[in-house]
DNA sequence: GGTCCGCGTCAGGAAAACGTCAGGATTCCG
DNA sequence: CGGAATCCTGACGTTTTCCTGACGCGGACC
């Protein structure tokens, strides 16, 4: 079922959003600040984000930068702002459209539509095969011999970044970067022991790995 | 460069949108109706398309429809209505985003760079290739008969900077500088060791190389 | 013909990076 | 409040990489 976070601090807008929402067949996942919407997101997969610019703790920007930083998942911004620069700012930071309260239900739900349709096709292979197991960007389902593979959080982001970067070269910096945050830069020590634990759930013989290559003093590659 | 279709029957406007997206860089195509437009689509190859829904001849909802049938370029549409049930129609219809008249520039910018991005998921990262083997610089990646080539940290310094000037001459110098940092100036001992180690895991007959050339008393030359 | 200089080759030890393991701290959830 | 899952951290042995010196070869020059 498709997910949609919703973030917003107006409960009776949250009621009406998640009301509608399942009369439409989605999954409505509800975040009344920007804090909680990141957590949310990170735990479980979202299909879609909408997000109200004016949050208590955090500008609405702010949180699609913070999705954007790992997702390239659409996001619909909502205002009741008339400010055009807000509008700029908010479409540079990655949204994918901007609608302006007071709007009408049926608007939005288009725009959702619109939205999703577009994003279908964007992860030009969400599934990446290789002989020993198989990975599911958008689900982030691991399936191994039929199976399906349980990973830690921390573990699935090492691994999305890994096949999102499929035969390329991730430096250890980046994937610091990428999964810990930009303040981490020389703890490889995380790295070595998530590739570890990747390698042993997933490769046939993680003494002698096939698919999670390590490129001594550059960084980690993942080849199909 | 990228190309843009507008099409609009508004002469001012379609004057102004050739101006801004001219100073932008982007390559403005326009078409002053529906019929001309898809004309112009099918005559040269297109990037994104604006199209106003008020046209002379035909609803812009038409021109959605007829460029939708065998193309996912992205499309914004614009119009002067402030009917929500326009909006539906042109969503549904296949456009990628919708902005009502009157409105900024800026946004309208805004909105043809948030749809470029999503359509371009993947710049192809720069690939050399010679007769022997293939460098690809972005995602570090050596390969010969098909096969991938393992190097070192200082090896892939050595033939990046290499493959980065190819065709020209690069003193022992400039190489012991951008590898090994400013201080080396006369270690061209190091080169002869790091040139040799490249040579044997790429040429074919590493005695006799024919890519990784020396200059004697110069410096190193790499040739396709 | 002899000498000198630059280049290619090889091997071995030092240093850095990596894999592995286990224990403790933290968070999450009932 | 207690248990489980997850994350972080440090230590140790192993692998890889880097540096270094020695030697041979060939051309340039005297």
């Amino acid at each position: 079922m498709t997910r949609v976070l919703v973030v917003d601090d107006d409960r009776q807008l949250l009621r009406a959003l998640r009301i509608n929402l399942t009369a439409r067949g989605y999954q409505p996942v509800l975040a009344a600040d920007g804090g909680s919407a990141l957590g949310e997101f990170s735990r479980q997969p979202i299909d879609l984000v909408i997000v109200d610019l004016g949050l208590p703790d955090m500008d609405g920007v702010e949180v699609v930068e913070g999705i954007r930083g790992w997702s390239k998942v659409p996001v619909i911004v909502l205002s009741a702002r008339h400010l055009e620069q807000s509008k700029v700012l908010a479409l540079d930071a990655g949204a994918d459209d901007y609608v302006t309260k007071p709007f009408g239900m049926d608007e939005l739900l288009a725009r959702v539509r619109a939205a999703l349709r577009r994003a279908v096709p964007a992860p030009e292979s969400p599934v990446v095969t290789t002989p020993a197991f198989t990975v599911d960007l958008g689900a982030r389902l691991v399936t191994r011999n039929g199976a399906q593979v349980r990973l830690t959080p921390t573990e699935w982001h090492v691994l999305e970044v890994l096949v999102r970067n499929t035969g390329r070269l991730v430096s250890q910096r980046q994937l610091l970067h990428e999964v810990w945050g930009p303040r981490y830069e020389s703890e490889t020590n995380y790295l070595r022991v998530y590739i570890a634990q990747l390698r042993a759930k997933l490769e046939p013989d993680p003494s002698a790995p096939r698919h999670l290559l390590t490129e001594p003093g550059m960084g980690y590659r993942f080849v199909p």
